[in-house]
DNA sequence: ATGTTAAAAACGAATGACCGTTTTTGTTAG
DNA sequence: CTAACAAAAACGGTCATTCGTTTTTAACAT
């Protein structure tokens, strides 16, 4: 029976997926037709739905796939240990950089256009949270617990919502830097943590 | 001649474009046709287009529409004077406030999908960073310029780059209400004025 | 090795629904 | 009565999806 290898149709999964996502950063989700995709991937209509029963599953897939960089990045970070104000800075120095390299435009326009489309499709935003931002709410939020109880950070503060607004200041930068691709990150990144080791008094602080 | 006053004119520019915002926020830009505005302002596809030359053009209108607001209370803040940080705290809480109103999930919708949609459409990016990102930028910046000069804030840290973080914090809280509507509003006002407040230090604080 | 074969995979024209816009026709106000 | 206004049907085009056909694949027989 003649079958092609199951690696073979993953490999042609991950060919419509990078065709879509090429296309979708360029002109959209909405204004991308299956036959755009169906062109950059160099493939018929037919042979796409073989693979994904409409076009609304293409968008869904890769929604979550850009958010993989950012889930590996917390792993990473997790497994490193270290001080709350360490870990914290190890996920955001690497954070920016992210935005820093060539591939930004890319990802962080797909970012913008995934929080526009979670607004719609509930799976999608179900997804985003259970997966990106959940996974990084939470650390964060187990970070700034941390610290509390070590007595780095006021215990008045409410350490979700810290991880919230934390969380919120890396995503508005990756949407200031999908506007204007000219902002400088690295300064903002100065500023970025300026603002959040505020937060932490340093236990040998009277020095 | 039988030509209605132009005050019913604008009524009329003022009915669609109301039609079209509940349309938008309820299902995004490109879920809404034409007809479902016509529906929603109870006029006739004719009726519409004798207001509108094109849905692009309601579009970017609505996008202009929904910046008003912050934009008003930039102007309110200028007018109000006070030190920098006293200007930051009432343009922050005031933009809090706007977050936990009742029409908070119309507002923050359309936000995301407005920036979504700057993306694509060169007008409306202009539009964007000219009008409420651009001045919201503008008068932060100079709000930090100004605390610097008053040996407040850290001067080696570029205002530009503190603008657009602290902005970004605030479109972030944006975004992840929009997201998440449970999220509380005024716990991550805290957390947030205890990030961009633990930049300044007060003069008198040896005391 | 090589030819055979049947099923899987791919193609691409066709389909039908929908959408933005226009046009035609009717209505109303001055 | 006439010109602006509104309604509604209709148009052209596009899009997601399907389907009949062709091509490719791999197991098997030679």
């Amino acid at each position: 029976m003649p079958k092609v290898s199951e690696a073979h149709i993953e490999a042609r999964r991950q060919q419509i997926l990078e065709a879509a996502n090429a296309c979708f950063a360029r002109q959209g989700f909405h204004q991308t037709s299956v036959q755009d995709i169906c062109r950059e991937a160099e493939l018929s209509p037919g042979a796409v739905y073989r693979y994904f029963p409409s076009k609304e599953h293409i968008i869904a897939a890769t929604c979550l796939d850009c958010q993989q960089g950012i889930i590996a990045l917390i792993e990473l970070a997790r497994s490193q240990g270290g001080s709350p104000l360490q870990t914290l800075d190890f996920i955001i120095g690497h954070g920016l950089e992210m935005l820093s390299g060539e591939s930004f435009l890319e990802v962080s326009m797909m970012n913008v256009q995934v929080w526009s489309e979670a607004l719609r499709s509930v799976e999608i935003r179900d997804a985003l949270l259970a997966a990106s931002i959940g996974t990084l709410e939470q650390a964060f939020s187990e970070l700034f617990l941390e610290a509390q109880e070590q007595g780095q950070v006021d215990s008045k503060l409410d350490s979700g919502a810290l991880a919230i607004t934390l969380m919120g200041t890396f995503h508005g930068l990756v949407l200031h830097k999908s506007l204007d691709s000219t902002i400088d990150i690295s300064a903002c990144g100065e500023a970025m943590r300026a603002m959040y080791q505020g937060l932490f008094r340093i236990t040998a602080d009277a020095a």
